[in-house]
DNA sequence: CCATCATATGTCTATATGAGTATATGTCAA
DNA sequence: TTGACATATACTCATATAGACATATGATGG
């Protein structure tokens, strides 16, 4: 699954089958990709189970399996807690880190 | 980001340093894997922008920069609405899908 | 049946990258 | 300085895979 959505076509695929079901053709249309590829992209995602598809006449329906998807978003939300912390930021400031630390951002700080 | 978050080796130490900033040698041996290997992850997480790290004597702290895994999390959000929506399990019902739908949940069925 | 449309798959090549090993860099202590 | 420790990088090999092309599969209409 994570695999799945590490390549920038497959997000694309994704983001245009949130907005609604499509079949290939009208992916390999609004995408821009050759048909093959999106098949090959389609294919993984459903491996992935992050799409399904049922046929439609001569058609392939493809849509979102949001179930898939929602367990990528639960494992974000373990990284929920530290970026709603501002410690982080406050963190930076104690410690001298060695990247790129604007430390002359002296405008946000009392956070309330 | 997608990419670095794909390799299982990555999320480990990702998920190790949600519960707090390690050493190096603390990652090497809590996920009980060779050392060049986890430098290695930890410079693509670095590249990535998923981890940041300070030098602390002869140990390199790292820790997480949650601010990329909250784009993250914001990507995964723009599917929120179909997993909320109960419409998705209905239109399973309604078309004839060839994978395993489980023909025989008649219950849930009568919303106009 | 055949022809056509819609989609899937096979094959090839180039490239990316993870694992493993050896070694380089850098820091501290004396 | 030397030596030990902590980490990073270089190198090699094997594998995975995206892209492009050709072609196979499957459904529809006559």
């Amino acid at each position: 699954m994570f695999n799945a959505v590490a390549d920038e076509c497959r997000r694309r695929i994704l983001a245009s089958l949130a907005r609604g079901e499509c079949t290939v053709g009208q992916l390999t249309e609004s995408l821009a990709l050759p048909q093959p590829q999106v098949s090959k992209h389609l294919r993984v995602l459903r491996d992935a189970g992050a799409v399904r598809c049922r046929t439609q006449g001569r058609h392939r329906v493809y849509r979102v399996d949001p179930t898939a998807l929602r367990e990528l978003h639960e494992w974000t939300r373990q990284f929920e807690a530290l970026w709603n912390e501002r410690y982080d930021r406050l963190d930076d400031l104690l410690h001298d880190e060695e990247f790129d630390v604007d430390t002359d951002s002296d405008d946000e700080k009392g956070p309330t």
